[in-house]
DNA sequence: CGCCGCATGTAATTAGTTACATGATTGT
DNA sequence: ACAATCATGTAACTAATTACATGCGGCG
């Protein structure tokens, strides 16, 4: 498994703690790799537990203490073995493709409209991307080399995002001629 | 969950034993969503049980017992009204994109190779593919309903891949600036 | 004889989700 | 008083992976 990576990952240029890390992960790292916060909590004390990370409470003012996770020569180590070793790929699952697999004319409009939900959804995602991308990677070749890693992440996800919304279109469009009912008023 | 949705959605058309659906699995409908035969196995119990599928024991001339499974109108009924509902999507999970976070010129050569590799699986996935859409569905507009579902999740892995066959080239390219060995002999 | 394909399963473990629990501060 | 944000956790459950188990028939 890899949330432990993900985590650490995570980690490596700012020292957060277990609530600042879920803001964090549905944002940045988060956009590959989703985790909630009870899964992030649990992971983080095992990583504490076999040395990877140290943790340090942090006395806040009108808020409640933190305790805030560093990655410790160890876990470093850890994580640059990791690097060189096998990925693994865990295929996303979407009902959506499935229910496609069901397509019918009683149900037509309803996969467009899903379709539709999608598309949207998937258009704020690319807003905020090519937000980032303008702000922090708008020259590639300029950028420190571990930011150029993260620039190919959040170019997968562009590339990704881009055509899923060129699908929709297609989709919707094969959708229209097969759904059983006509709307505009005939 | 939707494995018992997808194992239900592949059950539409032909009745099939567990053997064959986690056959089924590995090239149709497992392409949106891969399931192991111990799951199939266990989700197919739980499906009887619920009056979804019912069970049949078939004799076989040379080979062991197959039972094989059908849908009942039950199962039908129960997968018309989950297509009406909300789809849930689960993620994918890489640790090719959070290793790329952790890009440095120690592990560019590395993660090059690694994307080589999963160029390569593509390439092999999308000529599977294309060889299903040229045999089944050269012409879409002629296709029946259900099939044109069937045809845009295709469509939706085709594009999915063929963007992730550009993004490797793309990722590939700027790794070779960042590796810091040069092996040209000089 | 050993390995592969067919065919079905159980058990143990790990990962992930949902629900529940606590308690402070700030804003309405 | 009530809700929202900050902050951390436990418990119960569901889903998925890994490992193990069984047994027949055909091939080399």
């Amino acid at each position: 498994m890899a949330l432990s990576h993900a985590i650490m990952t995570a980690l490596l240029e700012d020292d957060m703690s277990g609530y600042e890390l879920a803001k964090a992960f549905d944002i940045s790292l988060g956009l590959f790799w989703r985790a909630s916060h009870q899964q992030i909590y649990q992971e983080l004390h095992k990583l504490a537990d076999r040395g990877w990370l140290q943790r340090e409470t942090v006395a806040q003012a009108g808020k409640p203490d933190k305790i805030v996770y560093a990655l410790t020569g160890a876990g470093r180590s850890a994580m640059a073995e990791w690097v060189m070793g096998n990925s693994r790929v865990q295929e996303g699952k979407d009902d959506l493709f499935v229910k496609l697999y069901n397509l019918a004319e009683s149900n037509a409009a309803h996969l467009a409209m899903e379709i539709g939900q999608r598309r949207e959804q998937m258009m704020q995602r690319l807003y905020l991307y090519e937000k980032i991308r303008r702000r922090h990677y708008a020259d590639p070749t300029a950028l420190p080399v571990r930011r150029k890693g993260v620039f190919l992440a959040l170019l997968a996800g562009i590339r990704q995002g881009e055509h899923f919304l060129a699908w929709c279109d297609e989709a919707q469009a094969i959708l229209a001629t097969v759904d059983g009912k006509e709307t505009d008023g005939g």
